[in-house]
DNA sequence: GCAAAAGTGTTACTCGTACACCCATGT
DNA sequence: ACATGGGTGTACGAGTAACACTTTTGC
């Protein structure tokens, strides 16, 4: 149970798995959802593309854990992870036992800046939609899917796009966009307008902004964060 | 990354922290829920009650560990273990880092035998209204909690009762005293039944049953195992 | 005969969804 | 003028929730 410290190495009477952490970043940047994947610069699966993650150190929340390895592999943090599912099965890692508890976040992708970081020669965003399956290292497939699943599902009763819109306000065609973006199909602008609107989380404010080109004057909205706060109301993810 | 066997120890170049599984089994007892606790033998928390768990051994799942830890602390196995959330806060075991994977489970709780494992000196269900919270070791009070909750909003979506009931048959109205136990308020009969009946997942049997003291004869339902497996129904939790 | 449990329909409300037109502006 | 995008209301169906009485039977 205790490790025993001598020179640099650690010993238990039993043998221990590895923790690690994998991270779910979705990104959207315009009109398209991606993820943020790296590209592994060794062994196992070399070459391969895989979801930004690493151990666990000894010291830090499994929480903390995965924003430290987002901010090693990309330059930012994210302000909001949540817990998906931790996998574990013997043989996931032909290097050996890890466990690995994965989370995720949504982010403007523009905003996360790629880096090369220790594990990986290059990291980069790929729009969910072109992403083979088979092709990612690991059981990394699978953590995607289910992470879509319930990102897609989330949208579904949760208002999401805090820290997906611009702080200083947005118009309600912006909001559409992100939805639409995060669950792959059109919504209706009517009845997406009605909705969101009724959650009570939006207000009004006295600015206008006009389209690129042509078209009416759109009104601006600002999340009320006091709400937001105040109802606990998870509105990252 | 590779341990080094040498006379029963094995050597890592990092600290690793212990990886453990807890389960929170949900019991059903005539009509109360209950959960099941195991009072721990050695310190820390020594005395105390805890949900039942364990370490996991490397060449087994997390669910295969979940399901060993708990035949080894009581007599049975359940025949369905979800995963609800991993608990990896630095400090909240006293004796170093550990990782614990917590599942759960929903069963019959006269059907699980109790008996005392390694770790525990006594193993007891406890309804859940009746445990107060800052009783139970670690942070088990918190996974209580969150298990509770998302076992009542599961209850919400789901049909759970299979496993529950006897295979040979029941009537609606136990299956009602069912789910008016798992979500803790009392259910509109007609309305429970309506809903109940429109999953379309009971047959009708042409037993019936006579109540213990007066009252009209109850009819005899089964669950329509086909259809449950056809459409791969998680029925259980 | 009375207490206990089974069984049975209707109404109101909420929520989701489908659907079409006019308005303001830039080019 | 026309293309672009913003903004608005209604009707239908599904699901949920509230509500009371009759029937059968054991005691």
């Amino acid at each position: 149970m205790k490790p025993s410290k001598k020179q640099h190495s650690y010993t238990y009477p039993f043998p221990k798995a590895d923790n690690t952490v994998d991270i779910v970043v979705f990104g959207l940047r315009d009109a398209t959802l991606e993820v943020l994947l790296v590209r592994r610069r060794d062994d196992p699966y070399k070459g391969q593309w895989a979801l930004p993650g690493g151990f666990v150190n000894m010291d830090e929340t499994l929480e903390q854990a995965a924003q430290r390895e987002l901010r090693e592999e990309t330059s930012a943090e994210v302000s909001h992870l949540e817990q998906l599912y931790t996998f574990g099965d013997p043989g996931r890692d032909p290097r050996g036992r890890v466990i690995s508890v994965v989370y995720m976040a949504l982010v403007r992708s523009p905003e996360i800046a790629t880096k090369a970081g220790d594990d990986a020669v290059e990291t980069r965003w790929f729009p969910v939609e072109n992403i083979q399956i088979g092709t990612l290292a690991f059981d990394h497939d699978k953590i995607l899917d289910l992470a879509l699943t319930r990102l897609r599902s989330k949208a579904r009763w949760q208002p999401l796009g805090v820290g997906l819109l611009p702080e200083e306000g947005f118009t309600l065609s912006e909001l559409q966009t992100v939805y639409e973006s995060i669950l792959g199909r059109p919504l209706d602008k009517r009845n997406f307008r009605r909705k969101v609107l009724s959650f009570g989380l939006l207000y009004l404010t006295r600015q206008t902004r006009h389209p690129k080109e042509g078209g009416h004057q759109a009104r601006v909205y600002k999340f009320d964060q006091g709400r937001l706060t105040r109802e606990g109301i998870d509105f990252e993810v």
